[in-house]
This record gives C-alpha cells, sequence and structure tokens, in this order.
DNA sequence: TTCCTTATTGATAATGATTATCATTATTAT
DNA sequence: ATAATAATGATAATCATTATCAATAAGGAA
C-alpha cells in the first residue's frame, strides 16, 4: 500500500469530524484541501482505512456513515434533519453476550435509535 | 385506501414469512398466488401497511426486510448467507429510555447483530 | 537522479435497492 | 350499471456505492 495525499486527506477528514459524515460530506471536506479528489477515491480510501481499522463504517439507514471513534457504540439519528450523536451509556457488551447463545461468530453491531433531536423539536 | 387482491397477498406473505423477507423474496412469493404482481406494487403496499402498521419495515444493512413482529427487537444477521433472525433477549427498553436524554423523541430502534452464523460455521 | 514497475487515481459506467411517473385497470359509492 | 378515482403494471429515475480502465504517480532499482 502506497502513501498518497488522497489517502492521508481522507484520513484526517475523518479525525477532524464529530458529526459522523456520509461519504459525500468527506468528498466536500476533502476538496477543501485537494481539489482534485474524487468521490471514487474517497470511497475507496473509506473502505481501505477501515479494513486498517484506522476509521469504522457505520451502516445507518439512509446511507453509510464514518466515524473516527473505533470501539462499538450505539448512535442517535434524527429523521428530519439526519444529524447522527453518540449514545454512550448504552452497553453493547451485554446485548454481544445476550447473542452468542445462537450464532457461531460475532463480528459486530449495528444500533441506531432513530427520533426527533432536541434542534429539530425547537424549530417546530 | 382500496381492498386489492395485491394487498392481501403482500400482507400474507409477510405473515406467512419467518424469515425476515426482503422486498424481491416477498415479491416471488407473491408471485405463486398472484402471478401477474409487480415490484412496484410490493414495494407501495409494503410501505403503506408499515404506516398502517400490520407490519413493520427493518433497516438492515445490504437492503430493507420485513417482519410480521410489529414490537421492537434486535436482529443478528449472517455475514455470509445474509440470513436474519431474531434474538429476544436484548433489553430494547432500557436503551430507549438511556437515548432519551438527549433527544426529544424516539421513534424506534435499529439493532442488529452482524457475524456468523451456526449453519455457515458448519459448511466451512 | 532517472527509469521502471505497478498501485492508485480520476472519470465514468454499472449495479442494486427503492421510489416516481403515467397510462391503464379495477374498486367502491352512487 | 356507471362514474370517479385509487391502485396497478411497466418502466424510468434516483441515490448510494462499486467496478472498469486508461492515465498518473509512488517508491524501489539502476
Amino acid at each position: 500500500m502506497r502513501e498518497t495525499k488522497q489517502k492521508q486527506v481522507v484520513l484526517n477528514a475523518v479525525l477532524n469530524s464529530c458529526d459522523h459524515p456520509t461519504a459525500e460530506t468527506i468528498l466536500m471536506r476533502c476538496k477543501a484541501e485537494l481539489p482534485s479528489v474524487n468521490l471514487a477515491t474517497v470511497y475507496r480510501n473509506l473502505n481501505a482505512l477501515s479494513l486498517e481499522n484506522k476509521i469504522r463504517r457505520l451502516a445507518i439507514s439512509g446511507g453509510d456513515r464514518f466515524d473516527k471513534t473505533l470501539h462499538s457504540h450505539a448512535h442517535f439519528k434524527c429523521v428530519n434533519c439526519h444529524c447522527v450523536f453518540d449514545i454512550d451509556n448504552v452497553n453493547i457488551s451485554d446485548i454481544i453476550e445476550n447473542a452468542k447463545g445462537n450464532v457461531n461468530t460475532v463480528l459486530g453491531i449495528d444500533l441506531t435509535v432513530n427520533g426527533v433531536c432536541l434542534s429539530c423539536a425547537k424549530n417546530s
């Protein structure tokens, strides 16, 4: 694997994000640094970085998100503005232990609570 | 809303399924009853039936699934054969209570544990 | 430093799931 | 039976993501 400008820019875009961005959002942030960068390259590097365990890919309804936080944790998604944020006080390891009874291997968990966030509730 | 043969066939296909089928699978099952039925009609009725709370739509990575079980519960998905089944002993209401601190409204939850199922582990 | 090999890129086509469009069909109230 | 219109079937469109492929550039060898 070669060290490219593009890969570094994509990694930094995720590491500097606190909002669980989509690939399209990451593309925009990368273009601020490197205007020539392409959406396919962003996806390729997001996939590569996930496999290297440098970032995490989140399967969330309406489009995948990317996360600098590596450990499993729950997320909230607003059905109105589509913002995503962490829910920290959920015991993921309990859920995984419960699952282990009926399966061979547990690889990960997707846990999204859907609802309306506080700021969307205010503006309506 | 009118009572159509297609809507009944789609509803029955979900009610008679124990395997959390995709829309495409439901189409196949409907065609056994009503060969002329169309994929767009299946989607339209699955959406309508979800809104009427007769069935449940599950947002699962790799394509939505449909469920006759109405109450929130966790699912397991095999990354190899893509089978989906229920995990019953997860306390969903605890998770929802934990989320309520930072949001306005909780509407639902998507909870999928990913891994390898027992039969896929056997065959490899 | 210059050249060579080949991994990576950018541009774009392709895919898969889902929704939108629209003329035709069929349900239900009259 | 008829008229009004909701639902259907066929298909085009959309959206997120991946695949293809010629051109570019990273990094080791000469």
